[in-house]
DNA sequence: CGTTGTGAAGGTCTTCACAGCC
DNA sequence: GGCTGTGAAGACCTTCACAACG
């Protein structure tokens, strides 16, 4: 770890993990070779990447599966138990209020907004929804860390800047729209409408 | 258009047709610094991408509005009316269903399936939702281009094995797995705990 | 032997900077 | 004046290839 993590490793980081979990409890070892065929990565790519954490591979043998489970998620921050906030309690953030993977990653919904008063008092996944009106006030009570933007598109720069006026410094955005948001302030966004586009945009090459 | 556009472009295109959207209707032109803007990147980084398209801006003006919109839709492929398919009518597979956005660029929901036979006959989001087993003949019949996998990790590969066998060749993952597929078989992964997790590693770093 | 760790090479992508044009 | 289009520079990322080592 002796210089800053590249970008692009950091966004694969998340990938070795997963590919750890779908090991064999009983496997002790794993090789770069295989975990690259997992991830559908080039092995030295993956010994590249774990260069700079504090991981240290055996050669002839591999990486501790145990040890590189540990620097992966002490590497993402993953042993602190951030606390998300989902506003927007319509189709999509149902879906994600119900979403386990949360726990499973030390993720905490503390809190579900919708704009809808008919909705609050209700419960999604579990959770109570409650009225955006005390967005601000609970970010701040239950020191939540991650706000998930899962509303129209029209509401979605609202959301985010009172996330911002309350404090979080970490956005994902469900919502199609390029939130607008000081420096310091990490978004990540997720766009279905983005993906397929993609898609299409090689089904037509392959087409001719 | 001489050579072939780079990922990292194609992967903007959808952003800047999204940012023309956002528009005043009375806007006929728009310049590289206006999108750049909205979109969030380098101007010259928006000349450089449409210099990969068919449009010619005006020096001194700015892009035609409407020639702009014309050449990215073609170049993604958008005017072909795509169909996929959403197979998982659960929590994530309803929100897609219910997804407005999908006629909006073109796309047609050309079926929804769930393995769950008590499932089967109900609607989601005005589909019909349909049994598995049909999977490959609906495919087939509907020419659809597109698979969207919402089930849960378990039973993703197989569903993208069985996409794959009725000839399809895009995929759009929303299941927290890695699908091994053919090297002519296009996946976008969508994944919420990889970013989440991405987020985590920049909060811990602020934090440090 | 098999596998790591890494310098060096080779790509790809972004940004600068400015000529060219309306 | 204002903006496009682009060569060149530079930053970043990936892959190769092989020495080092248990």
């Amino acid at each position: 770890m002796k210089t800053s993590i590249p970008k692009a490793t950091i966004a694969r980081l998340p990938l070795y993990l997963r590919c750890l979990s779908v090991l064999a409890p009983a496997q002790m070892t794993c090789s770069s070779d295989e975990l690259a065929a997992n991830a559908g990565v080039n092995s030295a790519q993956v010994r590249k990447d774990l260069s700079y954490l504090d991981v240290s591979g055996v050669r002839g043998v591999g990486y501790s599966v145990i040890e590189l489970r540990h620097q992966l998620s002490t590497a993402l921050g993953l042993n602190q138990g951030y606390a998300v906030a989902i506003v927007g309690a319509g189709n999509l953030g149902t879906a994600l209020g119900n979403y386990g993977g949360f726990a499973a990653w030390g993720f905490t919904v503390a809190g579900v907004f919708d704009i809808d008063e008919t909705k609050v008092g209700t419960e999604v996944g579990g959770h109570l929804v409650r009225s955006l009106v005390d967005l601000e006030q609970i970010v701040r009570q239950r020191n939540i860390a991650i706000g998930i933007v899962a509303t129209p598109a029209t509401a979605a720069q609202q959301v985010a800047d009172r996330f911002i006026a309350a404090g979080l410094r970490s956005i994902l955005n469900f919502a199609p729209t390029v939130l607008q948001v000081p420096d310091n302030v990490s978004v990540r966004r997720v766009d279905l409408s983005t993906e397929l586009q993609i898609l299409t945009f090689h089904l037509q090459q392959d087409a001719g």
